[in-house]
DNA sequence: CCATAAATTGACTGACCACTCAGTCAGCCT
DNA sequence: AGGCTGACTGAGTGGTCAGTCAATTTATGG
């Protein structure tokens, strides 16, 4: 029973990120996918009813793999400040270090094809928590979840994007300054040295 | 002389951006824009000589009536914090305003048809101009121009891009909210009441 | 060792694509 | 008037696309 033998499904999925990241979805012809993977190009359909359902498997698997990144860097005991420096860095560290899956994550989101309730990192993840859990204990602005998401994810995904569109080095000094900028940004002013 | 009558040229750009939008540069054919802008198929290849022609002539377009926006919204007289405020803001103002074009924006940057040197709205900018100048007279932090305009431009990109994609409504106090947090994840930290 | 099923192949199909071009037509100059 | 020009038209062209399917190979179990 098992499912359907792993080896070339992965090799599809993983030459269909690249891909994607490359070159978009539009951009990139099913034949092309199953080029790179190694396959013939009918494979490609029988894991896969369609196109469509292949970009919609793929993103549950990388979703799949951030969310399993971020459960290892989320340090669940630290106050609420080191955690959320923690887990935001942790995220952009893994962005910076995977541009193809930010770029497919970043183009999936945008599409019409990401249906409107699937975020692509943001809802019922636990740094939503952490944002609101700082907000009830007076440690954040007083503002709506909308405006605290935009400016603790805004900055990373800018910096992420630079990262894996035009190659612009981001040493780990960045990311540090960065993540502190936003917590700045975030914070409700009682003075801060 | 003057050049080709603009009427149909226009309708072509206006019908391109507005399907650009919806469903991107792969997924909007050149047949369905002359339709749209109500014009003949090849009317389309007489006033542009290709389809990528037409996306970047329409970028040039886009490009010149948001620097047209910022200029009205910059007010040089000002300190620069609230310069700053001015600018940011205002132009968060016409990306909420114009979500076809941020979203035909953000595309063409992210795409292979952006050549690396033209920025859709960050280089030669009066925006980095503030950005530098703030950092020079220390009102702001001694960090690379990468991290500030991350921090500076991240979370106004989130919040339109949250506005133009799910139709999240984003009223005055939360663009106020948002602007003001950039300001404070810039800030070096001395205190600020 | 064979039978059956599962996985894989690649030639094929009809739809759609960007782009072409021979021709129409309104306006303008003389 | 009549010829000229340049904006405009839309049927046509070669090529590419997602998806199909009959044939073939590979795995499984009796």
């Amino acid at each position: 029973m098992s499912r359907h033998s792993p080896a070339k499904r992965e090799s599809l999925l993983h030459a269909a990120l690249e891909l994607f990241a490359e070159q978009g979805f539009a951009g990139t012809s099913t034949a092309l996918i199953a080029k790179k993977a190694g396959v013939a190009s009918g494979t490609l359909f029988f894991h896969f009813n369609s196109k469509d359902e292949l970009i919609h498997a793929l993103f549950q698997d990388v979703r799949a793999r951030i969310e399993a990144h971020l459960r290892a860097s989320l340090a669940a005991d630290l106050p609420l400040p080191e955690r959320f420096a923690s887990a935001f860095a942790g995220l952009l560290h893994y962005f910076l270090d995977h541009p193809a899956e930010f770029k497919f994550v970043e183009q999936y989101h945008f599409s019409p094809l990401c249906a409107r309730q699937d975020e692509p990192y943001r809802d019922h993840s636990p740094l939503r928590a952490i944002l609101l859990a700082a907000r009830e204990k007076g440690l954040v602005k007083d503002a709506p979840i909308l405006v605290l998401e935009a400016v603790a994810f805004g900055p990373l995904v800018a910096l992420a994007k630079e990262h894996a569109n035009r190659q612009t080095p981001v040493d780990e000094s960045m990311v540090r300054q960065t993540i502190a900028a936003c917590w700045d940004g975030l914070q409700s002013r009682h003075c801060a040295v």
